[in-house]
DNA sequence: CGCGATTTAATCGTGTACGATGTATATGTA
DNA sequence: TACATATACATCGTACACGATTAAATCGCG
């Protein structure tokens, strides 16, 4: 039953398959180690962005245009693997926050331009010392951290392809 | 802005941050690395799950039971680091498809366990052919494979202990 | 025994995430 | 020009995920 290969358990009665960490008992999985990744992600990133009034997926937003201001919509689904029925109403509570506006396109009415403003520009400033800090509570050396992010995009990558495939 | 390091770029107006794949412009944050591959393994398992009339987060609870049948919910809270206020009305789902049913202890009435139905326990064979579907479609090696999981408990677990310092 | 603290589960509201579908605008092509 | 197609965005319904709160059962301690 393991994601890797089915050598460990495939009766129905036995016990948890073999020395784990604090884990659970899906500690065989790597869909789980991602998951459990994922969610710890999320907890830090909640209580450092608690007095910003962001959202995990909203800073990521915030973060696009911190580095590169006025994207539409459609680059930023791209960048982050997002479709529009997630953005749309997520854009809007930026823009009920009034961190950024959404203008419509005159050249092409189809396309929602969005752009920061003053106050989402200045917010900023109040986010610049996170990643420090994530970075230090992922405790990883330089080159684990390397290693890690480059061993996720291939999975990614090889994740995605079959995807296609299918 | 870097989650590693600040020393790639702070003026408000640069282009993205040097060479990528076919990833967007947050390359350089772990975090992203892992909430795509999550996304990644979201998709992939949406496709295999869909004739199993399961969600990815079911698949896991249904894991969980088919290795140990009857657990409380508390046992899969903390299996799946899942809060009552997520597992509650899932695992109603779950009831209602007819996989699971909830029976309160009757030695501690705060207590429901969870266990396999008929149906339930039959799905096992239907779901069978997933974790090496899973596996392929990793297109990792085996140590690929290990090392990235354990590089990844390793991330959680330090994450975990700083949340819990804060 | 009594009573406050803890444990276990449930409920409510907010915010992603996505499949299915809809709508308006733009584009290609005969 | 007319019409099919594609693109960009929006809406709706369902299902996680979690903070805050509530409720019931059990436990611990005087």
């Amino acid at each position: 039953m393991s994601e890797r290969t089915e050598n460990k358990d495939a009766s129905g009665t036995s016990m948890e398959t073999g020395p784990q960490g604090q884990g659970g008992d899906l500690d065989d999985f790597l869909c789980f180690a991602v998951y459990e990744a994922n969610l710890a992600f999320n907890h830090l990133y909640r209580s450092l962005l608690e007095e910003l009034g962001l959202t995990y997926p909203q800073y990521l937003v915030m973060t696009l245009l911190w580095r590169r201001n006025e994207r539409t919509v459609k680059d930023i689904g791209d960048a982050l693997s997002l479709e529009y029925n997630t953005l749309t109403p997520m854009i809007k509570r930026l823009e009920a926050m009034e961190l950024v506006s959404r203008i419509r396109d005159t050249q092409d009415q189809r396309v929602v331009n969005v752009c920061l403003t003053a106050r989402g520009s200045a917010l900023r400033e109040k986010a610049a010392a996170i990643p420090q800090c994530v970075a230090e509570a992922s405790g990883l050396t330089d080159k684990a951290f390397e290693d890690l992010k480059s061993a996720l995009d291939t999975l990614r990558s090889n994740l995605k392809s079959t995807g296609d495939r299918s």
